[in-house]
DNA sequence: TAGATGACTATACGATCGTATCTTTTTGTG
DNA sequence: CACAAAAAGATACGATCGTATAGTCATCTA
């Protein structure tokens, strides 16, 4: 016998649930991030997860809440894995800056090609702007544009990225290594190489930081 | 009494058409740029273009065809405006290239703004690769990426962008001026300020330029 | 052991989806 | 006017959608 008083008694503790709902959860995370809110079903998700259509809709009442669920999922990933990536380039701390910016995005890029969920769905929900929309700008975008700002102003007072106006920079830079990620299936087509590779990354790395150390450090408005 | 052997003798004459045949073919771009194809319906492209059901079935007889021809007129418009955006740049030929490629990315942004439902059904099918994304890929996106290859080459002939590897820098460029346009509906939440925006625009491309001006002309490997 | 609770399943309902078939209206030409 | 073809509309069918509800089964507790 042990304690009386606990009150979710077996498997269930607080978030990793059942096993079988975080499946669910994973599934409906990648299903959403490719075929959108309204391209998802329960049936479709049911499937990915390899459960009934009814243990999704017993998990998660409504597709909103199935939705909200795996954003927040996601977004959980995402953030427990970022450091992961980012400290791998701290460690050099010896080398120039090019090296430094070069490590950096390139660690970042990488990041993004092994975890597309959070972009997709972003772009997802961008695309048709709806009450979903509002929701994550309050509870994810926000903080999001707050950090990566933070970020790009740290690096340039380090001298690692040039001093123009940071929010800028950094759509500029959000820009460069996200829209390949997107791109990439269309890229892959039409050039028959795959930019998810150490050299493509490399070359298209080597690209952007080329652009980023020549800029003086004193230049905008 | 005219010819005897023209086999469209009405109102249709190859494309114009019979006009609610076209106002269908706008609709339905709008529809499948925001929704995609899955959350498209033959229901909402009517509501759009205020005609009832039937009848967009009846100019086209599939989906897959409704959807084939949006995508052939999006493009076929985007062809038809981009000139009139660029040609407003080639006029001033007398400043130097800083302003010469200030006034180019700003053409380019606003044309992106102006039109953004060719970019956006590139990444609803981008993110969601089909056969429908091979279709567009030999379609269109082989001769975009050839074109935009070369525009890049050109300019770097000229002394106008920085002689690093082209189609690394076309997709850096496009990134940055598309992330933005993809993006805007959140950046205007986050930040209550609406990228497409005179001023905004402005203080953007400023940015991109001065990434781009700084760079020497002999640098990748 | 009886009952309560949580995980899971089966089934049904109304709505909408893409599509097919049919009828009505409009239009151009003999 | 007559008539054929195109344009436009009406209706129906099977499938799937999101949702609701009732049921089964195992586990834990009083």
């Amino acid at each position: 016998m042990k304690a009386a008083d606990q009150k979710k008694p077996t498997t269930q503790n607080e978030d990793e649930s059942s096993s079988r709902r975080s499946k669910i959860l994973a599934a409906a995370a990648d299903v959403f991030a490719q075929q959108g809110f309204d391209g998802t079903s329960f049936g479709t998700v049911a499937q990915a997860a390899d459960v009934k259509k009814s243990l999704v809709q017993y998990h998660f009442k409504s597709k909103e809440k199935l939705w909200q669920e795996s954003i927040h999922w996601v977004w959980k990933q995402r953030d427990q894995a970022l450091p992961k990536y980012l400290q791998r380039t701290s460690r050099n701390d010896g080398n120039n800056n090019a090296q430094m910016v070069r490590e950096l995005c390139k660690q970042i890029l990488q990041f993004t090609f092994d975890h597309p969920q959070w972009v997709k769905l972003m772009f997802q929900e961008a695309s048709t702007p709806s009450p979903r929309l509002d929701w994550m700008v309050e509870t994810f975008f926000k903080k999001d544009f707050a950090n990566g700002k933070a970020v790009i102003e740290l690096a340039q007072q380090q001298n690692l990225l040039p001093k123009v106006d940071a929010m800028d920079l950094l759509h500029i830079l959000s820009g460069a290594l996200i829209y390949l990620v997107n791109v990439a299936p269309i890229s892959q087509r039409v050039l028959g190489e795959n930019p998810n590779s150490e050299q493509y990354i490399d070359r298209h790395i080597n690209t952007l930081v080329c652009l980023l150390q020549a800029t003086p450090s004193t230049t905008n408005t």
